[in-house]
DNA sequence: ACGTTTTTATTGTATAACCATATTCACCAA
DNA sequence: TTGGTGAATATGGTTATACAATAAAAACGT
């Protein structure tokens, strides 16, 4: 298993046109010289402009639209527009390596009761009465649902932790936690997860509200050290909990499309020769 | 500033050609059905397999190609190669977002000192004399490279961090770790710090050789919280060193390409102004 | 005014041709 | 035999053009 990161100098190879287009209008994107909301020229003046073919330049299109930065819509009004970024992608990507190596959701979770604590010491530090005054609403939101709608229940609990990364202070942990749980929340779509909070008892989730006010009380204080480890020992028996589901360690799969996605076309898929 | 999370169900819009045919091909790749060094089929046996156009076919074959998943070369035996997956394309997602949300040096490096020396506990946890090995090796080449090549020296205190997280027993850390240190890695190439390396006087890098054989030290011991605190200190000891050289507070720029990249085409290259 | 049809701007896909490049291989000369 | 050298060939890279599909707007008729 080598999880080599980028290399410094790879070989260059000559830029196909189409990833240089790209990667101008990504610049341009990135830099902010186009924001969400505003809309690209159609395809036959963007070839224009950068002078080339139009099947090329729906190969960058198509390239910035799998990286999120733009959508593109046909119609009377249609074309590309750019949306603001979105986690998504990204996390595909982090998912699709670590699926590759084999990881098991075992080992993200492990990942999760490391990462999250620590920004709920962070929170406890920068004592944001904003912040603190979400997490009291979702709690209080929590706790209402948890009676009428266990979706909606289990949606303000992801919500809860997400609160936290994002106001803890730091973008760089809010995102690395967003990835993780990203990961998670595809695993408990696709296979059970959904129906063991649904048949899980009330007592836990009652529970599980405490500790969240617990914390939240914890942070209020302004003690990081201690909401740091209680929220670690409410997040690694969450973690044995969810676990417990899975006897064996279980790989994760971010690629939930069951493959009938295709279209239906009635010719062979086998290795077919090349017909002249 | 909203870092949204993926959005459990967006509307889904009918699924183009050629992302229908990446699909199918990149999870042929994911789970193993095609492994690196695999070569797919040159492009117009691919057309007639998925019943598409070459254009179209090409569009997938770009989208897999930017995910770093496969790699295209011309001449008589090239084509489409499924490679061993690669950090980069990840790490660029992840560098995009943190560029588009103003994130900065000192904030990347804060994630750093709190997701690197909980991997340092773990590694003194799980007690791998291999990866003692490994690290030993690893110091006593900087140790004499201290003293002769000093880019050297620099790559091997990198791969000191890494080879922590790629042994501490968890994938997950791992690759967030080697996100992070890939972002931070990308500006001291970018910017200046490569030669803050080589103007910094010899003592600190004694010291920090020194830093080194401690935390090792202590990891072969046994002993989780004094390995991992020791780190954590080593770590934000180095980052106030490093970001001392930015006075003000420096948001990370990803794209380092200086635009020069582009082909010389001819043409004019005008700039792209808005549509109303 | 309101619903329906037509127009139109735009993307989606297909076909065909030609260009660029790397490998192979045959050929010729030393 | 050996070694270079250039043609043949297989492959991706790019272009040009045409048509289909779609969604919004405009025109139309009631």
């Amino acid at each position: 298993m080598t999880l080599t990161p980028a290399t410094r100098a790879t070989a260059q190879k000559r830029p196909k046109a189409a990833e240089t287009v790209a990667d101008e209008l990504r610049r341009q994107i990135v830099t902010g010289r186009l924001k969400p909301g505003d809309k690209l020229h159609p395809e036959n003046v963007l070839q224009v402009e950068f002078a080339i073919s139009r099947p090329t330049m729906r190969e960058a299109l198509r390239l910035l639209e799998s990286e999120g930065l733009i959508t593109i819509s046909r119609g009377k009004h249609g074309g590309a527009r750019v949306i603001a970024v979105d986690l998504g992608t990204a996390a595909s990507q982090v998912g699709v390596y670590l699926q590759i190596m084999g990881t098991t959701l075992q080992d993200v979770w492990l990942a999760r009761t490391i990462i999250e604590p620590p920004a709920a010491g962070l929170l406890a530090a920068s004592r944001s009465p904003a912040a603190f005054a979400e997490l009291e609403a979702n709690i209080s939101a929590a706790r209402e649902a948890s009676q009428a709608d266990l979706i909606r229940y289990a949606d303000l609990t992801a919500e809860f932790s997400m609160l936290i990364t994002r106001h803890c202070g730091n973008k760089t942990i809010h995102l690395l936690a967003s990835l993780i749980y990203d990961i998670i929340r595809r695993q408990h779509e696709h296979v059970t997860a959904r129906t063991l909070a649904k048949t899980s008892v009330d007592k836990l989730r009652q529970e599980n509200i405490r500790s969240r006010e617990m914390a939240l009380e914890l942070m209020r204080r302004g003690t990081p050290a201690a909401a740091e480890s209680f929220w670690r020992a409410h997040l690694e028996h969450m973690r044995d909990l969810v676990l417990a589901a899975y006897e064996t360690p279980m790989t994760i799969d971010v690629l939930n499309e069951p493959a009938s996605k295709l279209r239906p076309v009635g010719k062979v898929k086998r290795q077919l020769r090349l017909a002249a």
